[in-house]
DNA sequence: GTTGAGTTTTGATATGGATCAATTGGAGAG
DNA sequence: CTCTCCAATTGATCCATATCAAAACTCAAC
């Protein structure tokens, strides 16, 4: 138990000394930092961002109903975002990677509407959403940013909208992989090679489909000499021959 | 030419007296007018929703692809708002009506991401942007009542996505009902007696399913007693038992 | 009133994806 | 290393909703 605090306080520690320097790579500096800032500013950042939180894998980061008080940037590790129903159905509204903001379902009802589930071992950076709000008065590159973040999450589920609403099932999952591939290599890992982080049955609660469907489409891909797959691995071996998949569907 | 100038010159001061009463009983001044402003805050407030303008049925408010530069308040009528895919595909993302915020999904891009179209003659204040974020760096309220229906946005979405991933048709189409009724509901007008602005394509549009299904739902219902329809004048005989056709599903 | 285009209803049939079922494959616990 | 459990694949069948088709109804224009 000693022990147990020991390593605790010295992990506390390494996180500490780790952060300033953590912060200049980051992925999300984008958000916490956006140009044009003065030392000043950015030292009142520095401030903003200040609590790190592991999540392990299973357990949530937050969950619905709870108080919200916090947004979160996604440092590293996986995250998806799970609505439950009345009836006990639930389905999964978005997945998060490193670089990518959690929590702006919780601002309009001071509650949060979704459980956040770390899909594997994650950190995150806690951003006290009172704070951010004060200090983006302030900063208006600050103020800007978040509601350019904001808004994006609006057309990003509108997209999904129109995934769940249009497409037929091999489309939905030729756009889920593409979409992912695209935003892997905007956060600058390889966009052709990937571990999926969630299961068959999570990629099709969030496109409306069974997990069998996902698994035959994924079969046919490969079949088709699209991608390879291999449990979690994917490797895509034709972006264009995906983006065919559903740019040739007659109306 | 002189006589135009006068004319429009007329115009504006009509519009600017009928402003101070117009918002006093606008459906949608909680969003212009946060509580507990000073009146000092409430002249500005005055200044930022300025122009009111009209859409006539039929015509759009924005278009997607045009420019961002303001929010519009729905002050009367109704709008759909539609995303097109490239392939020409589109779906209806979501229907506003008076005291509702359009416009939001601009913020990110700088780019109207979707086309507002009046499925009925309108009328619309315009917010303009760049002032409204002045404006909420120097009133707090209003900074936070923006946030709140921004935020809001992203959770009627998340809604919107789980009509579309886990309900059926039946389902869909109550809980559209039930939606519809709670809104008109809130802006003072009857839950039980309305009509439809949209035609059963629209609607099965937004709930991803093909006008015939829209339309046999309704007579369905219509046969279980939970409605009268009657083309677009909708009266609801049963909340209740609108409620129970997605209660009674089994997992 | 008549015409005509668009909307809605209703019926018959087709089909994409769900469901049910059996098997295989992997990863973690002991 | 083996056992166990969960994830994934694959096949067979079913069903909810799409699709195709025709008729009725509505409303606006003339």
């Amino acid at each position: 138990m000693a022990r147990a605090e020991f390593l605790r306080e010295q992990s506390t520690h390494i996180v500490l000394a780790e952060l300033k320097t953590a912060c200049a790579n980051c992925n999300v500096r984008e958000i916490c930092q956006p140009a044009g800032l003065t030392p000043e500013e950015l030292d009142q950042l520095d401030a903003l961002v200040d609590v790190r939180r592991k999540i392990r894998r299973g357990d949530s980061l937050y969950r619905a109903g709870e108080p919200f008080d916090a947004l979160y940037a996604v440092r590293s590790g996986f995250f998806k975002s799970r609505v439950t129903y009345e009836d006990g159905r639930d389905q999964v509204t978005g997945f998060s990677m490193a670089g990518e903001v959690l929590g702006m379902d919780g601002i309009g009802q001071d509650t949060h509407n979704c459980d956040a589930v770390a899909l594997e071992d994650s950190e995150v950076c806690t951003i006290p959403y009172g704070r951010l709000e004060e200090l983006s008065r302030e900063i208006s590159s600050l103020q800007r940013h978040f509601h350019k973040i904001m808004s994006r999450e609006i057309v990003r589920e509108s997209g999904v909208m129109m995934l769940l609403g249009v497409m037929r099932a091999e489309e939905r999952i030729a756009a889920f992989l593409l979409n992912l591939s695209q935003r892997l290599n905007a956060r600058g890992y390889s966009p052709l090679e990937f571990h999926l982080r969630m299961t068959r049955e999570e990629i099709g609660s969030y496109l409306g489909l069974k997990l069998e469907t996902v698994s035959r489409a994924f079969s046919k891909f490969h079949k088709d000499g699209l991608i390879e797959v291999e449990q979690k691995f994917v490797r895509i071996k034709s972006i264009e021959g995906l983006k065919q998949v559903y740019a040739h569907h007659v109306n």
